[in-house]
DNA sequence: CCTTTTCTGCAACTTGGTTGCAAACAAGGA
DNA sequence: TCCTTGTTTGCAACCAAGTTGCAGAAAAGG
């Protein structure tokens, strides 16, 4: 559970002005450990019209307040940059784990992402690594 | 190129019967040297409804003859299986790359993606690895 | 207190994916 | 060959997620 107060700061760092819509968006992201789909925030928060919740979620994009991870199948995922420079580049790439039977995304954050060599002439800006399979949870329920 | 003589021998081989809608889905993905959108192979098919491209992908899935990797953001995209064992498992997977300018994305071949250790607990099915930046091409043009 | 700008909810729209249905087609038996 | 049965296809309708326009509400700044 992180503060109000926190969320708040969070928000100022990173130069978004902090309304009460935008508290509750950030503080619905970092109080979930794992990273969110648009839709699930909808249904965590009711009390923010969808559209509120998005355009908060562009705008913090936008700011480098949260970053986007591509899920194991349809949509994105939004996930707090934990990156301490606070700008720009979002040095907090992990890897990432779906379970495709709860289908909840988690965040392998001891897994460093193993760097790749490209072929000549590539530029690279992000990788994103997606796991797929069974959770801890779900696989002992498995059997 | 490849003929349409091969592109049938696919579908047989797993257990599809090639009917020419299929036959001519399998062609596109074969031709295109990297893996393709639904939209994508809407627009290049064209001779098909869209349902029928639909169609096709979603019973290739089910028979192994195709794959789904995330894309760059949005959608999915299908990949012909190059695993020769025929069935179930796909040992085909490496590292795709994202070009953020011209939106295609390739495949790096000559690049395995790089395992990693799961915490405790964990199944791991597959392995989705996307690198995203500018392709050759792109970065060449940009200056 | 008024003016100007930003923020928000609602409703409408867009797009990509998916499904129902009936006509077209293929396969197999009489 | 003709008929019966099951499969495949195109069309149009549907659906849901994401996105945008707009007008009222709230905040900021004189």
């Amino acid at each position: 559970m992180i503060s109000q107060q926190i969320c708040e700061e969070m928000l100022q760092e990173h130069g978004v002005k902090p309304t009460a819509n935008r508290i509750v968006v950030v503080k619905a992201l970092a109080d979930a450990e794992r990273p969110l789909s648009l839709s699930e925030l909808e249904y965590k928060i009711m009390s923010i019209d969808k559209s509120g919740v998005f355009r908060a979620l562009t705008l913090f994009r936008e700011h480098h307040l949260v970053h986007v991870i591509e899920d194991g199948g349809d949509g994105v995922r939004y996930e707090l940059c934990h990156s301490h420079d606070g700008h720009e580049h979002d040095d907090d790439q992990h890897v990432h784990f779906y379970c495709e039977r709860c289908h909840r995304t988690f965040c392998i954050n001891e897994m460093p992402i193993p760097p790749i060599l490209l072929p000549e002439g590539y530029r690279l800006h992000s990788i994103n690594y997606m796991a797929k399979g069974l959770c801890p949870q779900c696989a002992a329920e498995r059997r």
